[in-house]
DNA sequence: GTCTATAGTGCGATAGAC
DNA sequence: GTCTATCGCACTATAGAC
């Protein structure tokens, strides 16, 4: 499995090509015309809505206190949107597309299943520690997207469980493990690869590292799918 | 174990008593003094409150959806809060409080520790089924709540996982488990509790019952702490 | 005890200067 | 490409009628 630090470099990187997509699908909303420098500022704005939204939410984040946050004025900031929907819905889209780009490409790396699992649960943790801001944000804020983004949202979260379970029913298949009910055991999965990036304070408070969490799930499950 | 439908009872008997409390508590800001009067009005309050929040945030719920939402107009709401955030206050204080009577009241009436855990469990999870849009409402405004509240909503999550923690311990104390890591453990429960209310939209789909998933999650619980 | 009407505030969004 | 100035609107909160 690859490690830390290069994992952090490659989401990164998928950062930059994934806001040079937006602004090239976004080209009639965005008036300024020069990649590099529309790159540079949706990195720094959307930085600063994550920061804003996840300390009093989207909704009482005012383009004012993200104009205060991020340096540029009012007019600039709505030459990259068309206003705060669109935003919302530029940030949502980024997010997805790097976790499912990421998480993909790390699972097809690993041959069996039991690999393939631990994989699975260590790259989750990865892009949520990486990445926290977005997932905490996607996850506080799915009830205020608009109908089409919120069912991509749900088709999101349904899509990484099925992949867990169709693992776990691979496994089984092949007489690996002797998991009882793979679609329970995919939801718990889920529930506490989610508590890690929702209650950071609480693991940070008590110094348990991505590392150790990791360990501790995988050993969990092992012991629920493995007789 | 009590049964649900009791369970419901003493659960809604409790969210009157504590709006009687909450009338009394804001004597000065409340200006209606007809006891009856007030706490029927609070109690249609508080739920329209949770409705609209949960659908699109506390702060995205304007006054005025909470006038049409309850049949009172603007005035007559004004005269049970002295605004918004006061509004927040008591609804949160109305949950902690019913909450942390219920979950105590339950869990002292069994003896060992095992049914201790498994009577924490169960209670955990029906009362996020009678109470499931404050329960959600809690999780989803706590970053909304004023400094002295977002402590208190700290302390209560450390304090029913304690609660966990405490009854892992002395299980393994009497020899009952053997759990290697109670504290982890205690984090994995909650985390596991909270899915249930926080995405219901899933379990319904799927049709799984409450009593089913409690019966999956002691299930789990008891592999990881019995060798 | 509840209503209607309104004062005052701060927001999202834009037009035009530089 | 970015800034300053401003418009119109929806909101919270209140005062006074009933």
């Amino acid at each position: 499995m690859i490690n830390f630090s290069v994992f952090s470099e490659l989401v990164m990187l998928s950062m930059e090509d994934i806001c040079r997509d937006i602004f090239h699908e976004h080209a009639d909303s965005i008036k300024t015309k020069k990649e590099k420098i529309v790159v540079k500022n949706l990195v720094i704005i959307f930085n600063a809505t994550l920061k804003l939204s996840n300390m009093k939410g989207f909704q009482a984040m005012s383009v004012r206190d993200l104009s205060r946050e991020t340096g540029l004025s009012m007019g600039a900031l709505y030459s990259y949107f068309k206003g705060k929907e669109e935003l919302l819905d530029m940030i949502q889209n980024q997010g997805l597309r790097i976790t499912s780009r990421i998480l993909n490409e790390q699972i097809e790396n690993e041959s069996d299943a039991r690999n393939r699992l631990r994989a699975a649960i260590r790259t989750h943790l990865f892009l949520s520690e990486v990445l926290q801001p977005w997932f905490y944000f996607a996850y506080m804020e799915a009830k205020n997207l608009s109908k089409r983004l919120q069912k991509q949202a749900i088709e999101s979260e349904l899509y990484t469980e099925k992949l867990f379970i169709d693992i776990l029913d691979e496994g089984r298949r092949r007489g690996d493990f002797k998991v009882e009910n793979s679609i329970l055991a995919a939801a718990l999965i889920k529930a506490v690869l989610q508590d890690w990036y929702l209650k950071r304070w609480k693991y940070s408070r008590r110094n348990i590292a991505v590392d150790e969490y990791a360990d501790y799930i995988i050993s969990v499950i092992e012991r629920i799918i493995i007789e």
